[in-house]
DNA sequence: CATCTGTTGTTACGATCCTACAAACGCCGC
DNA sequence: GCGGCGTTTGTAGGATCGTAACAACAGATG
């Protein structure tokens, strides 16, 4: 069996069940049908506390109930349960995020502001690099060491890019990428200047016209954790000392 | 304003976030980006604590950190926040039931045993209608006052089956049901007995063959209560006596 | 330079609420 | 009476809420 009951349980709680509620819908499932009996048989949830479960887990849709003595309790389908779930999480989705819509404030200037920011986390790394890219007018720059790092969104950007007319400069040791990116239009494939140490907790940089920049280090628990900063001085400043390192080739 | 910060503070509460981290990411909506000392100015959330839940928000994704003096928060996009919940969502649900998946059994003859169950809702007596009418192999027979619970996968279940060769009954007073299927192929459209109180609290009734019945009513708070049984005696025995009363038009 | 003042970020500690868990109760059929 | 069913009530533990104290630091004042 891949993964445990717990784990089960604890996804459920995570979804928004509490720990009987998930172990009585799960058992519902191995039993097909059954009584409050028959499920505190097979869980620790106490056979007293089952009724009251059962009737939340009715209000959520996740199970019916027969009227009949004893009550007894049938789920519903794997797949109508998720449809359920998926319904309720958009509409508490649209609730949360209708007000936000109404108050919100865009950054004020942010382009203009003296800001460097941190984002953690795989995935976030990827949304703020393909933001940053996609930003170019003129001229990118990106390099890393680790072809996984360059997510399917990122390669559609620097593609994307690439086809607008902007430079895209990609820099890399590593034989597959550069093959990745070798034929493509308006793609320049660069090796990094000899000096520059290829620390292996490095991740990735990018580089977007002369004023947004992106860089990320590969941090102790294989997450990975990158600054960027947009239209700020700072940016400007930091691109071109990485820039004018590269030229000179200074050891 | 159509909704208010209260309501939405809950909405993020049932997606999971405490009702601190609610209040902090809509507050740095509304500033655009801040420091922990403006998010408590206009929230009620203690200075002390905003640092603390901002961690937590950075870890689910939903915002970054400047690292500067003072510490400055900047929410991710309301786009990038929907995607991003939605999916810690998916891989959760994922997770959940895979392990249901593994060790669920099939309702071991549910359909011949003598269970009468009940569901609550609009959109679940919604899916249990169609489960019970794309069921029929020969005659199906849908009443109902509301042309409002004749939704859109009702009435294509109804057309399917009619195309199927299956005795399609539609027995309603409402002119505009009646005209709704009056030119659709092997679909019968009937009046109701007249004897039949046409009770205000009623809602919708499907007979499928005759083994196969769902009968639903309106609850007080315009909630939607139904019961239904599929290949049980009880079934064949109800659906014979409603519709012998039907011939009978006993007073 | 020394002192005062105000802010920042951190930590600790009750109060409060909800869930988990247990036990007792009335009810009904046998 | 007896045993199972369904309900109700009560207790313990944990997480969140809310308040407060603390050291470190920066700027102002003398």
């Amino acid at each position: 069996m891949s993964t445990g009951e717990p784990e089960a349980v604890d996804a459920f709680e995570q979804l928004g069940l509490t720990s009987y509620e998930a172990k009585v819908f799960i058992a519902l499932h191995q039993l097909g049908a059954g009584t409050a009996r028959e499920v505190a048989d097979i869980t620790d949830v106490p056979r007293s506390q089952v009724y009251s479960v059962a009737e939340s887990l009715e209000d959520r849709g996740l199970l019916e109930v027969q009227q009949a003595n004893p009550i007894r309790y049938r789920p519903v389908s794997v797949e109508e349960a998720r449809d359920t779930l998926r319904d309720q999480f958009e509409r508490e989705q649209d609730r949360a995020f209708e007000y936000v819509e109404t108050v919100k404030n865009e950054p004020a200037g942010e382009e203009t502001q003296e800001d460097i920011w941190t984002v953690r986390g795989r995935d976030r790394v990827d949304d703020r690099t393909v933001d940053i890219l996609s930003q170019a007018e003129e001229r990118i720059v990106f390099g890393t060491r680790l072809s996984e790092l360059i997510t399917e969104p990122i390669e559609r950007a620097l593609a994307e890019r690439a086809a607008a007319g902007v430079a895209v400069i990609i820099v890399s040791r590593r034989e597959e990428i550069k093959r990745q990116f070798a034929g493509v239009e308006g793609v320049t494939v660069e090796d990094p200047p000899a000096h520059r140490t290829d620390d292996q907790r490095s991740g990735r940089i990018a580089i977007a016209d002369d004023d947004g920049i992106l860089l990320s280090v590969l941090g102790g628990e294989g997450g990975e954790t990158a600054i960027w900063s947009s239209g700020s001085l700072f940016a400007t400043v930091l691109i071109q000392l990485i820039e004018a390192s590269d030229e000179m080739q200074v050891q």
